[in-house]
Order: structure tokens, then sequence, then C-alpha cells
RNA sequence: CGCGGGAUGGAGCAGCCAGGUAGCUCGUCAGGCUCAUAACCUGAAGGUCGUAGGUUCAAAUCCUACUCCCGUAACCA
């Protein structure tokens, strides 16, 4: 039995950078693990590349290098950007690895003694210049093929098809009867109607030899590799520890699978993650309770869609680079901005503006401004230790009752995925916690020796907000919470349970550090 | 009539599934405070929720038609 939260992230092809929709989705992912994890659950979370494929050999050989060596090389760009994010994954899928290509090999023998895997012959139009067959969509209006194509012959070939027409049936009634198979639910439509235009096909997942090379060698059939679907999609299972040899150190599958989140991107909900992928677990033998759950989340468009790769300006590009972005705003900020100006399933427009305004006005001025003027009063007026006090207030029980509330929201969100949303509970919070620090003015109760037992009260409540927010916001922002964690010197909170967040974290006695600015602000106009 | 998403104050968005005084952030204007990162707090201006009909006591929210944007059309054999 699964006792452990499961996710995955879209393997990225590792023919060029990570750009910053690659970025999102594996902080999207992250953030949601981190969580997870803040509420009680075990989890794992993998993600990778996808190494394989026609793309990859082609620019290995224009380099004069292994596509083995390229793709080595091109990885690292990914490795090194998830690194520069803090990306906490637990599992690494690379396509080229050992066991995972032993993985792939087994189900396809397995399906191919099953007689689910079959061989057929194909005729169609073939572009020698761009190594592909042509259809229909790729002619012009006068039903030609155009020049880009360059020289278009009819060609025969033969390729293994998997049966997934057999699987098809089965797949509708699942879909419409499940409840959590596509997250946002609205997707689901389009899935469907997917479904009904799927009925007769069945998928080819092979490539001749002479075609490609840089790919899985059929176990059937030497003169063949595997084509994507039967290669990249695996990985959520083999690196999972699905039929894992003796002795490997991968996960134990039964206590990963299934999957409780594939978190991917718009683009590959169809076909191949809403049809391909569970039609191929189905057919490995795969039941409905062990289907995955797939959040598809939308893009980052860059200025509304309407600039071109090719009409960017160099800084514009370099925008959208994340290791740049982070050298230049920091990690946290990055992540805040990715799952916070954006709600999750739609798209929303990339602008580094923004990423600097919501940086300072909600982590620098709100946040950052929080803490500090709270625990440098703490440090001014109370020698920076929480102290007794039976004092107590109309605002200062309503901000008690205003954490509960706001953490209830905040988890409510969360487990909708809905982080921006948590993240707008969090900052409104804080927005009261400021509110309350005008309205208290401990700095004018500083001056009246007989109100010592309100500012007491007052300074501790500041400080347990503090305490509070940076336990909510540690899955977005991990580097700056265990730096406010630091400043309370209040290390105890590290490992803390969401469902122990209540009043009275900060015990009596206890000392604070001196503050010094999280989240300086940043200006846009030094550079 | 391919399919899906969107059209809400100057900008960016939420609300729509489960109808009931239109909400958030930024920006703008006026004021306050001084503990704090020129941060914080208070108040104000600004929207007939794409268009036209319909259902209803009541519609941004449901139904119908239309307009304009965006994405995608998949067995890439």
């Amino acid at each position: 039995m699964s006792d452990t939260f499961y996710t995955t992230t879209a393997i990225d092809y590792t023919n060029g950078k990570p750009h910053i929709g690659h970025a999102y989705e594996k902080v999207l992912a992250d953030v949601i693990t981190r969580y997870k994890k803040l509420s009680g659950n075990k989890t794992y979370f993998l993600t990778g590349v996808d190494q394989h494929g026609q793309k990859v050999q082609q620019t290995a050989e224009k380099e004069g290098v292994h596509p083995a060596t390229y793709v080595r090389k091109t990885t690292k760009n990914f490795t090194n950007a998830w690194k520069s994010l803090e990306l906490e994954f637990d599992g690494w899928a690379e396509t080229m690895d050992d066991n995972h290509k032993a993985c792939v090999a087994d189900i396809l023998q397995k399906l191919y003694d099953e007689g689910q895997i079959y061989k057929k012959q194909y005729k169609g139009f073939y572009s020698i210049k761009q190594e592909q067959f042509l259809t229909d969509k790729e002619r012009d209006e006068e039903g030609n093929f155009g020049p880009e194509w360059g020289i278009v012959e009819e060609r025969d070939e033969e390729n293994y098809y998997f049966k997934l027409s057999d699987h098809v049936e089965w797949l509708r009634t699942f879909v419409e009867k499940s409840e959590d198979f596509i997250i946002p639910s609205f997707r689901k439509a389009d899935v469907v109607n997917a479904i009904e235009r799927a009925e007769d096909t069945d998928l080819c997942i092979s490539r001749p030899k002479e075609r490609l090379r840089w790919g899985i060698e059929l176990p059937f059939d030497s003169e063949f590799v595997t084509f994507v679907w039967f290669d990249a999609l695996i990985n959520y299972i083999s690196f999972a520890g699905y039929n894992k040899p003796e002795g490997s150190d991968l996960p134990g599958f039964d206590k990963l699978w299934p999957a409780n989140l594939h978190i991917i991107g718009k683009d590959i909900l169809i076909p191949s993650h809403s049809i391909y992928w569970p039609c191929m677990l189905h057919a490995i033998g795969f039941s409905d309770e062990q289907m995955p759950s797939l959040l598809v989340h939308g893009f980052w468009n860059i200025n509304s869609g309407k600039v071109s790769k090719s009409e960017m300006t160099p800084e514009q590009a370099a925008m959208l680079d994340p290791v740049n972005l982070v050298e230049k705003f920091g990690a946290d900020c990055v992540r805040y901005y990715l799952v916070r100006d954006i709600h999750t399933g739609k798209d929303s427009n990339f602008d580094p503006e923004r990423l600097v305004m919501l940086f300072n006005t909600e982590l620098a001025n709100n946040l950052g401004n929080l803490c500090n003027r709270g625990l440098s009063m703490t440090k001014r007026f109370l020698n920076g230790a929480k102290a007794e006090s039976d004092y107590d207030d109309e605002l200062s029980q309503d901000l008690r009752a205003q954490s509960i509330t706001t953490i209830a929201t905040y988890q409510e969100a969360m487990e909708r995925y809905a982080v921006s949303e948590a993240l707008e509970a969090v900052i409104k919070y804080i927005t009261l916690c400021n509110q309350y620090t005008d309205k208290q003015a401990p700095w004018s109760l500083a001056k009246d020796e007989t109100k010592m037992a309100e500012l007491t009260t007052v300074l501790g409540h500041l400080t347990e907000v503090v305490a509070i927010v940076s336990v909510l916001l540690k899955p977005v922002i991990p580097a700056a919470c265990e730096r406010i964690q630091k400043q309370l010197k209040a290390d105890f909170l590290a490992g803390i349970n969401i469902d122990d967040l209540k009043w009275g974290l900060i015990p009596v006695g206890h000392e604070v550090a001196k503050p010094k600015p999280v989240f300086p602000r940043i200006s846009l106009e030094e550079e």
C-alpha cells in the first residue's frame, strides 16, 4: 500500500537549456511536496530528463560527439538550474539510466508476448531533410508540401504498434467516472473529446534504427528502438522502483504508487498523459485504483505571447533563463513569483517588473518589515526576551483568532494546489499584523512604565505571528524562512507539523536575535 | 458550424461549477505615524463585470445567439 505522497513532473528534453516554463513546473512540484511534508505526509518527489530521441542524436552529430556525451553536458544545465532554485527532489530520472532501460524492455517484452504489440507497414510521404513523415496538415493551401521540407518522397516503413484501441473503451469509462484523474476539472472536457477521436487508432511505438539509433532497443527486434512513449512515460514507474532488480536502491514501488500527482503542462495532457499513459498502465495490468492523478498547469506567456523569440532583445531572452533570474534576484524571489502570480491551471504573463514588485511589496515591505519592526522592538524594549504578561485586549484576541483562520484558509487552498490563494491568505494576515502594530503602538507603550504588561503582550504577539508565518511560507521560500527562524532563534520550528502550529510556539523566557532585513528591497534602477 | 481557454475600474487578476449589496494586488490622490528595509497605517477617486436577448423576486454568476483575443487539432508512422 502506498503510504507516501508521490509527486512527479514531466521530464524535460535535454536538447537545450531550461526556460521559465520548465522552472515553474518544478518549483510548483517542489512547493506542493514541501507543503505535503509540512502536513505530516511522507513524500517522494521525482523529476528528471528525457535524453533519447532524434533531436538529441542530430545535435550530437552536428557537434561531432556521441549522444551520451552531449546529453551528459546538457543534463547539467537542468541539474544546475534546479540546484539554484533550491529544489528538494528525492529521485532523479534520466532515461539513459540502465535500470530504466531494463524496466522499459521488460514491459515491452511482456506486452509483445501478450500480443498487445504488433508489426505493421506504413506508407506515406517522407521528408528527407526533416527526417520525418508528413501528414496532411503539413500541406499548404494547394495541397503541396512547402520548400521547408526539401525533397519529399513516398516511402514504406515497418514499425511496431501498441494496441491502444483495445483500451480506449476502458479509458472513456474511467475518465468519465473519475473525480480527480484530471485537475483542474475544466480540462476534463478536452480529454473526453480527444478520447472520442482516438477510437480506432493504434500507437506507433518504434523507429527503425537507420532513422533513430539513440534510444532503447526493442527486446524482441534489434533493428528497432523505442519511440518516446514507452521510454519517457515509463520513468514515472521505473524510477519509483517498478520491477526493480534485487539489491537496487530505488524506492519500494508499493510505497509510492500510485503517483498522487503527475504535474504536467497543458501541452502534454493530450494525447500523451491522458490517453497513452493510462492505456499503457492499463495494458501492463494496473487497476483503476492504481491510476495516477494529473495536475495540469498553464503557461507563462511572454509579453502576452506577442513577442516571438527572434524579436526578443538579449535582455528579454536572459530574463527567461531561470539561472540568470536567480542570480539577479535570488531563489526566494523567483520561487515566490512563479507560484504567486499565476493561478494553478491557468496561464499568466511573465513580467519581470511584477516579479520585482511582488517581492518588494509583499515580501520586503509587508513581511520583511513586520519581522524587522517586531524583533527590533522586542530587542530594544524587552531586551529580546519574551516575558509573561496577563494583559489581553480585543485586538490581541482578534489577532490570535485570525491566525487560526489564516492557517485553515492556507491549508484549504494548498490542498487544492491553489498556491497563489494560500499565499494571498498569508499576506493578508501579515497586513493585519502590521495594522495591529500600528494600533497598539508599542513604541508609545514603551515610554510609559505603567504600560509594561501591555507592551509585553503586544510584542509577544508579534514574535508569535512571525513564527507562524515563517512556517507557512517555508514551502515557497525555504531559505528566507530559515533566516527568519534564525533571527527568532527558533530552530525548533524547522521540523514542525502544520497541525502543531498553534498559538504559543515561542515559550516565555525565549530570547530572539537582533534582526536584520531578510528581504533587501530590489531596486530596478541599479543597472 | 473541429475542440478548449479567455473578455471584470489605468495595469494584472479572483469571483462564475453550488444566482442575492462587485473583491484583491499594483498604480493615482489626500492624510497619519516614527518601532521598522523612504518601510508601516488611514481615507478617497475610479467598474452599467465583451455585445444582444432570455430565465428569475434577484445574474458577473444559469440559458441562447453574436463579436474579438489566445491556444490546440493529436496515430508528428
